[in-house]
DNA sequence: ATGAAAGCGCTAACAA
DNA sequence: TTGTTAGCGCTTTCAT
């Protein structure tokens, strides 16, 4: 195993001064050099098999071509199809990504996010944002670049890409009431992300929009995006005596829950209940009953996100924007025409 | 926003040479130091919120404290375990990730292993092995560090982490047999992987082991290791007018493909045929119905192929070892007595 | 159009 | 125990 060859074998081999060939090997530079001289070290770069070594190119211009993602668990089948979209998008455009998980600790967030600094990344793409968040305030106040994937911030001007959820929250009451339910309830997501309030604030307003009473009896915020929370709220809201006929679920997880719940209670979906879920996760139509969902194009947002991330990398004083992607709700098994009476 | 405090900031600070103000940093050379100047350096950089620059270093050392993750698709529910079980490992260690994903395209291999050396990777922790896999070969001839998770090779010395698969389908069979069940059809996934080799080898054994004949109309290979895959699979089987009560698949993709394809059909499982899956994929509880299937510790995988490539990095002669995990079959509802005639 | 020279921030001989 | 020196591999002024 012999010592990879390095710009200055390079420009010895050809006949030149590295300088010269460093010109010459990089597309940017290369119209300084004679066209010829290009072509004699770019030959030699090939039989050589050289490969600038990132590293000392990174060292002298301070960029590090590699940017630092961070999601509250990978193991989340909402994340990986983000992680794809920025992966397609920041890979022909010469960067990389390190992957880090928070597991919505907000301690182990810092911890990670200090890692990622400290490895140098040129800016950050975020799918743990709190509608309140400190600490990324702080980030973006230092500099660094910051776009936001799936959540916002309260404050507007970080960029971020989310799903239009107050639409998705519409079509899906719509389909629920189209079925005749009048006795709707909704299990929240947790209200300091934005997706959890977004969506909450617009199943109120599609209450409104049906002439439907919005009582606050209907209406119970789980702890977490998970199955547990689901299934907590779903008996909290039964065992308050709560009656209706349909639950609009925060994400799938907790519509998860909710099936849990329902067996547990010997109820049945959609015959005693019909669930909306959101996000579409792989498999939901497999489950038992196939989950109506709201489907979200995650790997669009993933590539979305890394698209400006891109732009601001490239144009740090390039007006930030957001970008609000459209979404469309799949119709199966756990919903159906609630019981008249 | 001021630029951020060297080494020499640092030395300067605390009335050293920077030579000096590294040693005491580093705690491997913190002893060649006066304690009470390691000290004054100590307080210094925490004074200054000084952060060691990673790609001076890794430049000076030639290391990059990073290694490369290849898997097929993160997408795929089985990896995302894997990778946190890595990165759990690696991160205490002051080791990052990079993550490719290949499509188990081997060109695309190619292309993202290629990237990562570029990177300057220590090692690499491979998940798309395939049984002859000259490029694989190639890398540990130059010797590249090598840890292979979830699948080997062939050649038996390069170091791998795997479920003992072979087990798993003994326990699986002996539940089916157990259950009644005497034609046993096997859904096998690509036979130039081990887990599909392995697999399909265990099936055999496990027939013989149960005086049951070993009929090659029973075994079919599917093209790859997902749903669709396992649909078509299943249908051939059935188009050749196989006669059988029960289905090992591959792995619980081509076990849901198996769902698909029986639904077609009109016949229903298990009370016209049982199902086992291999990995027990999230979920795989709630799907309809419930899915059988032999757990894999997908986790515990990652974090041992992370800790195999470790001592390796950290003692390159120390002589390679692979290790085989237990695995446990999780038995629901997609298996039932089989129909008796 | 090319070469010379300097230096990114750090570490590791070697010298004192 | 500390300082001196050199250099990892590359890019980028500046000079020619």
């Amino acid at each position: 195993m012999t010592r990879p060859p390095t710009l200055r074998d390079v420009a010895d081999s050809a006949g030149v001064h590295p300088a010269t060939a460093s010109r010459a090997l990089n597309p940017e530079t290369r119209r300084l050099v004679n066209t010829e001289t290009a072509e004699r070290v770019i030959r030699a770069a090939a039989a050589l098999g050289y490969r600038p070594n990132p590293i000392a190119r990174s060292l002298k211009t301070s960029r590090s071509t590699s940017v630092g993602l961070v999601i509250p668990d990978l193991t989340n089948p909402l994340f990986p199809p983000i992680v794809r979209g920025i992966e397609d998008v920041l890979g022909p455009a010469g960067y990389n990504a390190w992957i880090v998980n928070t597991d919505n600790d907000p301690d182990r967030e810092q911890a990670q996010i200090e890692s990622l600094r400290f490895r140098q990344v040129e800016g950050l793409i975020v799918a743990t944002a709190r509608l309140e968040h400190p600490f990324l305030d702080g980030l973006a106040a230092a500099g660094l670049p910051l776009v936001l994937v799936n959540r916002r911030m309260s404050r507007g001007d970080i960029p971020s890409v989310t799903a239009d959820d107050a639409a998705g929250v519409a079509l899906a009451m719509a389909h629920l009431v189209e079925l005749g339910h009048r006795r709707i309830a909704h299990l929240a997501g947790p209200q300091h992300t934005s997706t959890g309030r977004t969506r909450a604030n617009a199943f109120r307003q599609a209450l409104a929009d049906h002439g439907l009473p919005d009582e606050p009896a209907l209406r119970v915020e789980c702890a977490s995006w998970t199955e547990l929370a689901g299934a907590a709220g779903l008996r909290e809201l039964l065992d308050a005596g709560v009656d209706c006929t349909a639950i609009l679920a925060g994400n799938d997880l907790i519509a998860l829950g909710c099936y849990d719940a329902l067996a547990d209670r010997g109820a049945r979906c959609p015959d005693d209940i019909s669930i909306v879920g959101f996000n579409d996760m792989p498999y939901a139509d497999k489950l038992n009953p196939p989950l109506t969902t709201v489907r979200i194009p995650h790997y669009a947002i993933g590539a979305e996100g890394a698209q400006l991330l891109l732009d601001r990398l490239r144009d740090p004083l390039r007006h930030t924007r957001s970008v609000v992607l459209p979404l469309t709700l799949v119709v199966r098994g756990s919903t159906a025409p609630a019981r008249r009476g």
